[in-house]
DNA sequence: CATATTGGGGAGCGTTACTATCCGACGTCA
DNA sequence: TGACGTCGGATAGTAACGCTCCCCAATATG
């Protein structure tokens, strides 16, 4: 498959998809000659994720490349790899505003009334932190209460995540990083969706 | 308060709070005279809340002040400012090859297989249909169970979002509007902290 | 052999979110 | 009253991102 192939297959652009060898996002095909070289099924996946990673999870092709060398690094040890890919998707936000002032540290308080093992420096925890605080910037009523409601909702997400993912090592990798990123906007969708049936179910009762 | 004394009490620079002056972002202070302007307090949560929707929310500032339009203007009917409010959030994506194959249409189904009551042209089934398409391209495996197995979840999820909405009505807009953007982020880093939670108890067991 | 196409590489472009600079009016304190 | 610093307003510049355009020489193709 020639480059012009592989554009038509994913429906990117050629122009893009020398960028993207640029950028080292595409693995450079088998070289044929000095103006040929083959493309396989493995690169129509590999653009197929990268657009997915970029037009739905919304990441910058910078951490794609990380995310997929993560993907593509030979195995490490299960629980290592989900905290290391997760800690490639933290935004390296510095310390602007949202929980620098009141908040701080209010997630791990948290985490530890509701009894979750969390190792104390995991970057989620400011996420935490910040969301929460943002939210509380936005002037509707977070409390911790609400905060624990929906716990009990995620942590049944969270159960269905581990309990699909495979065995096997580099396909346990992959599951992990890519569910974590692209599902969360499935869940958005989901939750939307929701939130109109809920609504109107209990406007038809009332 | 002068506008270097909003900057200090925001911790946004005064160039920036210029430029959101300029945008219609942060209405202008009470002119006292050509190089005197008063801000006051709704200044100061209406630049926190910008902040809050750019940062943690992740919404360009052009849609920001779409946002903020639709919680200023007046009382419009409750159900019907959820559904315009969740349009302005949906990207304005062309079909760009996610879901335009494939899975078309496939949302739809699955929701009504379900029983949710949702209007045939909401955008959010567009939304979901990318999203799925595009987990699908991550090569994980995710059918029509694994999205039930979430979906029992997320209705949880959406019945404390619906139940924590004010009676009043500019109240409840915000509360919505807000609600729907800054608490994603909260929900997406609480299932990363439950997701290490979960696997390290089976761990453990194990 | 003539022509078209290919892959590679550099430079340029449009958008977004600021940031820096300039300016003239104004408050302020001596 | 006057020197001086600061204010708000406007214009222009910048940095990052994600492409997109164009050129080139080599090669595939008829």
């Amino acid at each position: 498959m020639r480059l012009a192939e592989l554009s038509a297959s994913t429906g990117v652009s050629v122009a893009t998809l020398k960028y993207y060898l640029r950028e080292g996002l595409l693995q450079p095909g088998a070289v044929v000659s000095k103006t040929q070289a083959d493309y396989d099924e493995s690169h129509v996946e590999r653009v197929r994720l990268v657009r997915a990673l970029s037009e739905v999870g919304g990441l910058p092709l910078a951490t794609i490349g990380q995310v997929l060398e993560i993907i593509t690094a030979p195995g490490h040890d299960w629980i290592d790899v989900l905290r290391a890919a997760q800690r490639s998707l933290v935004k390296p936000l510095g310390d602007n505003g949202f929980g620098a002032t009141d908040g701080r540290g209010r997630a791990r308080a948290w985490v530890d009334k509701r009894g979750w093992l969390i190792e104390p420096d995991d970057p989620f925890l400011d996420e935490l932190d910040r969301a929460w605080a943002a939210s509380d910037a936005g002037g509707i009523g977070f409390d911790e209460d609400r905060l624990d409601r929906y716990a009990d909702h995620v942590e049944g997400i969270a159960r269905v995540d581990v309990s699909t993912v495979p065995e096997e090592q580099e396909a346990a990798i992959r599951q992990v990083i890519i569910g974590t990123i692209l599902v969360d906007p499935v869940l958005a969708a989901l939750r939307r969706l929701a939130q109109q049936h809920v609504s109107r179910s209990q406007a038809d009762q009332a």
